[in-house]
DNA sequence: CTATGTGCAAATCTTTTGCAGGCTA
DNA sequence: TAGCCTGCAAAAGATTTGCACATAG
């Protein structure tokens, strides 16, 4: 799990912090870090607790394992990031909080976007009585050949 | 989590061990109660570990929560079953092991089958190169009104 | 100043494993 | 009989929580 995030340059801290404004997440100084290697080049990011935790401690910053999972909780309650469940073991957060379909790259647990325009129903069921359509999970497994 | 499951029926013992035997599975008392319990009537059913745990509970077999895990991995292992990654904190298994679509009802946790013929793709993106698709997990995720 | 967030360690929860004894082929 | 299974308890991982201290508004 090699993800590469964003470096926590003056512009990178300024999109993280309005990306924190505008889920009214109060600016703590973890959360401005994690914020900035999120999405401070405004690329999409797909990470779990323990890569964003490794990823802060390289970078320099100093943020407990236990403030990134909650912080990570907080960034999805506030509507910024999603959970996505592709893994039984891991949980794996996405910046992008759009339905999209995703690859999975089994071999190296690797968790991208697949291209969004290449994925189409033809036909959903309709939701049984009484219920509707939350969320349509769609993950592409993928295994090297 | 309340699914019902096959009672312990001679028929659907027979079913068990019928079941057991095309895995290539040993035919052990606990695997072929656990087995009655999944496939005895036939039907397709979507457990989890502590579910399956609690149904032999209370037909009256006595099988510890250990061997339940190792029991419903060895039929994954054997093929007559599938494992279904929807919740981040616990595990499904599906005794249909083809690749189709499921409900998840995020009320109650419970995961379905949705009809297959209704879900279909009109455009699947090619798998990037060096890469295969082993499956595609369609979750259609579902909430009550 | 007050409510919220943070860090640490401990707790929790699901799942796996080591090992001694039991059972199938 | 030999090897695979089972049960128990303990271990392992991921995630959450309690509590004392720190900090944003």
């Amino acid at each position: 799990m090699e993800i590469s995030f964003a470096s926590v340059t003056d512009d990178a801290l300024k999109a993280g912090q309005a990306w924190l404004a505008r889920g009214n997440v109060r600016p703590t100084r973890q959360r401005v870090a994690l914020a900035s290697l999120l999405v401070g080049d405004g690329a999409d990011r797909h990470v779990t607790a323990e890569g964003l935790f490794m990823a802060a401690k390289a970078s320099g910053e100093s943020v407990s394992l236990a403030t990134v999972y909650n912080t990570l909780r907080a960034f999805c309650d506030a509507g910024l990031m999603n959970e996505i469940t592709v893994d039984a073991t891991r949980s794996y957060f996405d910046t992008c909080t759009e339905d999209h379909p995703h690859f999975f790259w089994e071999d190296t647990q690797e968790l991208t976007d697949a291209p969004s325009a290449e994925v189409a129903f033809s036909r959903l069921p309709s939701p049984p009585e009484g219920a509707r359509i939350a969320r349509v999970d769609v993950v592409i497994r993928l295994r090297q050949n």
